[in-house]
DNA sequence: GTTGGATATCTTGACGTCAAGATAAAATCT
DNA sequence: AGATTTTATCTTGACGTCAAGATATCCAAC
């Protein structure tokens, strides 16, 4: 019985008409993730960063060297709206963790690169960030992992497929 | 192979001192809340709500009759910060879908109730609501559920324990 | 080559969120 | 009762996010 049982059973108390099984899945999904970011997020302040900035950086790195992108791409791997992109690219420009270069091969756009500064930063922050990650997952008892994994594996394919 | 296994190759291709198993977990987990949070936006959107908003009727008309509650009860139920929720309860109260009383009981706080407006809206847009859950959780395959929800029960139990 | 539709990125404006601080009213402790 | 601490809520200021619109450049068709 946790605090979602309990928001189960009001619906079902206040509205009976409604089949809220669904509700359960979803309000746990919801609440884990929030945790789960939540003590992420000490790592990223530990270190002077944010999410939004780490996602950038962390992508960057894990594309190899060059450690370069175009803003395109790291939109497209970080799912997050033009506009937004723009916005950490300008703080983290400004820390002195990326630089824009001109595109040689395309006049519209720019190539985002990690500085030395960035690189060897994220570096440093990832390895924290993993080991954080190994320490979290211990609340999930090893033998559920498996399982766990295969049913959000399936689900997210839904979604995947569905935006082609 | 989807989006998230290819996160992981590139991190073993550029990090193999890192063990990051446990990253494609996290990976899918956030990835799957945005695509279902995305989802619901839609419904809420239709009907003129954000899920702040949202989330404010829902525990007011969840609470039962006179579906009313403190700001500080809410609070705990949606677990946002205090400055967050008056923000929410400003706009819903300009909207005329909330109003806020002086609690008799204690001359510090004040009550919150949904107005007939109110109920009659997240009334209506519960019930879309949870009859997108259905459609959402139909890209989850039914034998898959309990183990999932096993093991969300499990992992969150471990911080709402370690929470107090 | 010129025109017209794509595309890449940035700008703008409106929200939502939080942490930290302010205020007022309990509660508790002499 | 009077002083001190705690609690409930609001305010402030800084970010992060998005949708929609603005620019500049590319590409394809003629």
């Amino acid at each position: 019985m946790d605090q979602v049982d309990r928001i189960l059973e009001q619906w079902n108390r206040e509205r009976p008409d409604l089949d809220v099984t669904p509700m359960g899945t979803f309000g746990r999904l919801k609440r884990l993730a929030d945790q789960l970011l939540r003590e992420m997020e000490r790592v990223y302040q530990a270190n002077d960063l944010t999410q939004a900035g780490f996602d950038v950086l962390a992508t960057l790195r894990r594309s190899g060297p060059p450690h370069a992108l175009t803003p395109s791409a790291l939109i497209s791997w970080t799912m997050v709206a033009s506009g937004t992109m723009t916005n950490r690219l300008d703080r983290l420009e400004a820390r002195g963790l990326i630089d824009r270069r001109t595109n040689p091969a395309d006049g519209r756009g720019s190539v985002v690169a990690l500085t030395d500064e960035g690189l060897a930063l994220i570096d440093r922050v990832v390895a924290e960030h993993v080991a954080n990650q190994h320490r979290l997952i211990a609340g999930l008892p090893p033998e559920l992992r498996p399982h766990l994994d295969e049913a959000l594996r399936a689900w997210l394919a839904s979604f995947e497929e569905a935006a082609g």
